[in-house]
DNA sequence: ATGGTTGTTTAACAA
């Protein structure tokens, strides 16, 4: 099974694109972040037309979750659980019914800059709601997985400059331990799994010719229970599809699972 | 050090 998270960035303006890229690659899911759409205006025929199945969680003119499977959905859950007042539309998730059960969460986490500040606040606080959402995955011994935008940067080996970021939220010392605190729970990075190297990236920024000068930095991650993990067969990022015409910042991260 | 870009929506804001 081949899964690929995608922050699309507007699905209005990645439309083509994306058609494009699911008849190529025929991701069996595929997790999308920042629709920046309603779900009212969310284009669903196109996609349906392809053979997927489609649940999204939509905001009007920002963030945005949708997940696409061509096997089933089921059990959709949206919105991060542990704060009602929280009407961000960062989380999606939902069980793709095949041989064996598979939940699959897609997430979009805050950016957090400036840093410090309230923005700051608030991608902390959802940081520790996703990890007390996260133990239940684990106590329930589930196969499950939690990709998308994570908006970290893990290591100092996953950009490209680092000291560009010493001072962004995406870097900062208390960002990168929510995520190992995540990760020391029980959960395995996949693309850590699969390759130490340093230099792979999934965001570019559009500013600054930043792909021209390979200025990018890895914050989309796949995160595997350890159930999902000893299924894991290979993970690797689709660098290609910067280099598109009207590309997305960001690119496709894919996990391939036995399943 | 500064500025640089794109998307949604139409003047800012977010990233």
């Amino acid at each position: 099974m081949k899964i690929a998270s995608w922050n699309i960035n507007g699905i209005k303006a990645r439309l083509p694109l994306l058609l494009e890229w699911l008849s190529d690659e025929a991701p069996d899911v595929a997790l999308l972040q920042e629709l920046k759409s309603s779900d009212e205006t969310f284009p669903r025929e196109p996609i349906e037309d392809l053979g997927y199945n489609l649940e999204t969680h939509g905001q009007k003119g920002f963030n945005g979750v949708a997940i696409l499977s061509k096997l089933p959905l089921e059990d959709v859950r949206r919105g991060l659980p542990g704060d009602p007042e929280d009407h961000q539309a960062r989380w999606i998730e939902a069980t793709v019914v095949g041989e064996r059960a598979l939940r699959v969460c897609c997430l979009y986490a805050p950016n957090g800059n400036p840093a410090p500040g309230p923005k700051y606040d608030y991608k902390l606080a959802w940081m520790d709601r996703l990890k007390a959402h996260a133990r239940a995955f684990l106590k329930g011994e589930e196969t499950a997985l939690m990709g998308g935008d994570w908006n970290v940067i893990p290591e100092p080996k996953d950009a490209a400059n680092p000291q560009l970021w010493v001072k962004d939220a995406l870097f900062l010392p208390e960002t990168r331990a929510k995520f190992r605190e995540i990760l020391n729970l029980g959960y395995t990075d996949a693309l850590r799994a699969i390759t130490d190297a340093p230099g792979i990236y999934t965001f570019w920024d559009y500013q600054a010719g930043a792909w021209r000068r390979n200025n990018g930095i890895r914050i989309d991650h796949h995160l595997l229970t350890p159930q999902c993990a000893d299924r894991l067969l290979d993970c690797r990022v689709e660098k290609e599809m910067r280099a598109r015409e009207k590309p997305s910042d960001h690119v496709p991260i894919w996990v391939e699972l036995d399943l």
